[in-house]
DNA sequence: CTGTTAGCGCTTTCAA
DNA sequence: TTGAAAGCGCTAACAG
C-alpha cells in the first residue's frame, strides 16, 4: 500500500503539500495540486486513518453502546446513527452493554484513545458517573446536558386522547418498570382521564413482567391498551390473541414509545423520529448544548399503514 | 492522560522494558516488572490503541457491514459478534450496506487502514469483488472458502417433515426472491414431499411481496405455510389474522431462517444458532480453512416457548 | 506557496 | 535483562 512519501516522490513535491492538497488544499499551487491528485491516482493511495489519528489525536470514531434490554430497538438506533455518523465522516464502533459494570468497563475500553466520544443508548440501570464525551440517549439519568430523553408525558397523554377520540373510554395501561418512566406516564396518562372527566381505575394500570396476565386476570373490562414500547406491543398483540381479543376491533394497542420507521410498527404509536435524534445527538457530540436541545424529545403520533 | 515515557520515568526503565512488561513481559526482571506495574498503576497509564495500532500495522477493528434488507435479522448477528470478538479483543466497526455500490465504498473506505478485515451479512443483492480480508455471512455469493451459508435445503426438508409429523399435509411455501436460496428450498421441499410421498401443487409456491395474497387468492387449501425468515414470518401472521385463518390452529406458520434467540421466535422455526455462527466466523477471520468450516450450516429445530 | 523538521505514542530490532 | 534508537504514516509549526 502506498504511503504519502510515494506519492509525494512521484509528484515530486514535500509530504507537507501532499498533506495540504490532500486536507482543504488552500494555498497550493494548482500545478502542484494537479501533480499531487495525479500521482494519488497512479499510485491508488488511500492515507493511512491511523497515523492521521495519532498526529491529530483524533479518530473520527464515536463509540455506541446499546444496553440490552432493549435490544430490538438498538436495531433503528443503530441504523439511524450509522448514517449520520457516515455523513459526518465518522465511524461507530458498537458495544452493547447489560449493566452498569459492562458499560463502565466499555467505556474505559474503547476511551483508550479508540473513540473520540460515546453514546449510551437506552439504559434502563442506574448510570455509573460518565465522561464528560459521553452522550445518552434514552436512557435513566438525572436531566444532564448530554442527555436524550423522550416525553414520556406526553406520549401517554396523546395516545389517551387518541384512542378517546377512537370512542375508546376504558384504557388500560402496561407501564415500564423504571420507575422515572412510569411516572411520566402515570402523569399524562391522569392529565387526559382529566380533561375527559374520566375517572382513574387503578385495576387498569399494571407493570412488570405478569402485567398484561394480571391485567387480564382482574376481569375489568378495557377496550384500549397502552404498552411502552414496540416489544411489549408485539407480546400484547400475541398474548391478547390467545385470549381470544381481537385486534384492534375488541382491545386497540397503542405503543407508547415507538423507533421504528414511520409505519412500522403493527399498532398506532408514538413514535420518536429516528433521524431528528440521530441528528440531535450529532449536535450534542459536537458541544452544542444550546436551549432546544436539552428539551425532551416530544414523539409524533403514527399510525399503522 | 499519562503516556509510556511517563511510566518509564516514574518506574526508572526504558520505554522499552514498558512496553515488554505490557505485552506477553518475557524476559524481564521481576524487579522492573514491579517498578513497572507500580507506575502504570499510580499513572491510571493505559496504552494508546492508536499507537499501537500504528506500531503493528493492525488495528484489532474488525469491520461488520449488515445488509439493510434484512435488516431486522441485524440485531441477532450484531449482539452475537459483537460478544464473541469482545472476547477476542477486538472492536466491532458498525455500516450499512443498501446494495453493492455502497458496499464497495464501506469496504474501501474502512478498509484504508482501519479495519483489519471484515464481514460482510445478509445481502441479497450480487457481490461486487471483495477483498481477501473479508468474509460473507449468508450472502448470496459463490461458494467462497471465505463464507457461511446455510443449508437451506436441509432447513426446507427438516421443516416439511416436521409439519407432516402434525397430521399437516397441505404446506404452501413462501419462496425468498433470492434464486439461489429459492432454489435450495425447493430442493428440500421436493424431497420431503417425495418422502411422503405426496404430490407437489405448484400453486402452494409462491414468491415475492405479493407471495401470500397470490396465496391467498388461489383458493387451494393449505395447513401450513413455510416462510423464508422471522420477518416475513411475521407479516404472514398478521395477514393471515386478517383473513380470519387463526395461527397455528388453521395454518401453522414456519421460519426456515430464524436468526432469534432460541425460543424467541413466535412460529416454529429452523434457527440458526448465532453464537456458534459468530465462533465460525472468527475462525474465517483467523484464517482457518479447514474443512468443517467450508461447509453449510445446518440450522435447528425450534419452537416457540 | 513550499520544504524541513519535530513530533503523535508505541513496538521492535540491535547492541550492550 | 536492558536501553538507545529507528521506525509506523501522517500533521503542523516554522522558516524561507
Amino acid at each position: 500500500m502506498a504511503n504519502i512519501n510515494d506519492v509525494s516522490r512521484l509528484a515530486k513535491v514535500s509530504k507537507a503539500t501532499v498533506s495540504r492538497v490532500l486536507s482543504g488544499s488552500r494555498g497550493v499551487k494548482e500545478e502542484s495540486r494537479l501533480a499531487v491528485m495525479q500521482a494519488v491516482e497512479t499510485l491508488q493511495y488511500k492515507p493511512s486513518v491511523i497515523a492521521q489519528s495519532l498526529s491529530t489525536q483524533s479518530t473520527g470514531c464515536i463509540g455506541v453502546i446499546c444496553a440490552t434490554e432493549n435490544i430490538n430497538q438498538s436495531t433503528g438506533y443503530l441504523h439511524a446513527l450509522e448514517k449520520e455518523l457516515r455523513l459526518n465522516q465518522k465511524y461507530l464502533l458498537l458495544r452493547f452493554a447489560t449493566d452498569a459494570a459492562s458499560l463502565t468497563h466499555s467505556v474505559d475500553e474503547i476511551g483508550r484513545g479508540l473513540c473520540d466520544a460515546m453514546i449510551v443508548i437506552g439504559a434502563r440501570f442506574a448510570l455509573p458517573k460518565l465522561p464528560e464525551n459521553v452522550i445518552t440517549i434514552d436512557c435513566l439519568d438525572a436531566d444532564s446536558e448530554r442527555s436524550i430523553h423522550f416525553d414520556r408525558s406526553f406520549a401517554a397523554e396523546t395516545a389517551c386522547q387518541y384512542v378517546l377520540k377512537q370512542g375508546r373510554r376504558q384504557i388500560a395501561l402496561i407501564n415500564p418498570e423504571s420507575q422515572e418512566a412510569a411516572g411520566q406516564i402515570l402523569q399524562g396518562y391522569h392529565l387526559a382521564l382529566e380533561k375527559f372527566l374520566l375517572p382513574y381505575d387503578r385495576r387498569l394500570v399494571h407493570s412488570g413482567a405478569q402485567a398484561l396476565t394480571q391485567l387480564l386476570a382482574q376481569n375489568v373490562p378495557f377496550n384500549a391498551l397502552l404498552v411502552p414500547d414496540d416489544a411489549t406491543a408485539q407480546d400484547a398483540l400475541r398474548q391478547l390473541m390467545q385470549h381470544g381479543r381481537s385486534v384492534p376491533e375488541n382491545v386497540m394497542v397503542f405503543s407508547l414509545g415507538s423507533t421504528l420507521p414511520p409505519g412500522g410498527s403493527a399498532v398506532p404509536a408514538i413514535a420518536y423520529p429516528l433521524e431528528t435524534l440521530a441528528q440531535r445527538a450529532m449536535a450534542l457530540l459536537a458541544g452544542q448544548f444550546s436551549a432546544g436541545l436539552s428539551a425532551p424529545v416530544r414523539g409524533q403520533l403514527s399510525l399503522p399503514s
